[in-house]
DNA sequence: CAATAATGATAGTATAACTATCATTTAATT
DNA sequence: AATTAAATGATAGTTATACTATCATTATTG
């Protein structure tokens, strides 16, 4: 079985349809090798152009300008990460378990694509952890939304916050709970890395040790009785 | 009673002390204003120096770039903010009470300032929420770690997990859990503002209703006993 | 008062972030 | 297969950013 399973992300998010040419996947793909090996602020459409033997110019038909560019590619994260929550706790009937797969998913990279474009997993997982709040932390953020460029976050932290809802029905901050969640598990994998002393999280084990951080946080939370 | 505390930054933020002078606290007090007006991303050295009447070859004797700016900024709220920590708890025997204390002042912007240079404290709370993490989410955080630039950060977070762990001495991961607050703070405002559908908090009421949600979040993780 | 330090004024360079134009290649349509 | 349209390449140009350098002028300090 080799069924591809496609992504159809907001149009506002590209000039033209990066999936629909040889070029534009090249785009995509060599993107995310290139903002991730030069972290978001150093790249640029002139190095990209020249890495893919293509033009700045060429770049622009595609994309407005690379923040957008990010944009596309954490926004295929979160939509893919949304469907692989679905998959994966589809058939599940304990709320528990839901969200212990869901926290597993969150805090691991994605193991196999279905998308179009074929492209280097890992980097795309470390540019998430890095970039992805870049995504939203702009002034441009209010013209974004109203764009719907931010759905399919949402989407993903309504999905959560259900399941949150599921085990607890009296809970007062499921959607809070899951946008802390998601950042924490990126925060978490950051500090590790880089600022050790922010966590207690260790190098080696890492996911592994979010994971059960992220866990015991969630589980702990939901289960305690309000306070007023 | 008058006293002025001076917070001692890191040396290596500035070329030359920005409190020694008065243009250095121009720049710094109006820099504030302009970041928090035009976003990191629009904010430069030549409008800075328009505003102020001087020339970006001047801000540039004190600051090697605008990044080093923004880091002196968030690295002197850090600083502050563990000092108002410390200040406030002191005499408290509670552990409980302690950290309540905290999460007060983790959602609430400073109150006054007690710092050389006079600024608009909206501003730069609401720049620590829109733009702290960019301090560090670079290509340069390992060579900025280096030279202890995010040592306030650390100190911060340290105080706070200590805390934690008067509360709950065998909680595992006080350090993870103080990080997640102080990050979950400044997102749940920035969200709460941009982008509600992630979370529950209104906008009325804001910091009232994350303060409840963190306060939930950590009594509630540290009074759960751990899993295996 | 002399020396030193800080600032202002100006200019200049390299690169980023685009936009425009036109020729050429590739793909789609009849 | 011929025609047309669409995508790409090649090139050039514009404006802004992110600096660095130089030198004159104004403050400060010993």
């Amino acid at each position: 079985m080799d069924l591809k399973i496609s992504i159809r992300l907001n149009e506002k998010l590209f000039l033209r349809d990066p999936e629909s040419s040889d070029l534009g996947q090249r785009i995509v793909k060599y993107g995310i090798e290139m903002i991730h090996k030069l972290g978001f602020e150093s790249f640029t459409f002139k190095k990209l152009g020249e890495e893919i033997h293509t033009t700045e110019a060429s770049i622009y038909r595609y994309f407005e300008n690379k923040h957008r560019l990010l944009l596309y590619i954490i926004t295929w994260y979160w939509s893919y990460l949304e469907y692989q929550v679905v998959f994966n706790i589809n058939n599940m009937t304990d709320a528990e378990e839901k969200i212990r797969r869901v926290i597993d998913l969150l805090t691991h990279e994605l193991d196999d694509s279905l998308g179009q474009i074929e492209f280097n997993h890992k980097a795309l997982y470390e540019i998430v952890i890095s970039e992805s709040s870049k995504a939203y932390l702009s002034k441009e953020v209010d013209n974004n939304n109203s764009d719907h460029l931010f759905k399919p976050y949402k989407d993903l932290c309504q999905r959560i916050a259900q399941l949150f809802s599921e085990y607890n029905q009296s809970y007062t901050y499921p959607h809070s709970l899951a946008s802390t969640v998601i950042e924490a598990a990126h925060f978490q994998h950051f500090f590790a890395q880089h600022l050790p002393r922010l966590t207690d999280v260790t190098k080696e084990d890492k996911d592994k040790t979010i994971q059960s951080f992220l866990e015991h946080l969630v589980f702990a939370t939901l289960s305690q009785k309000e306070q007023v």
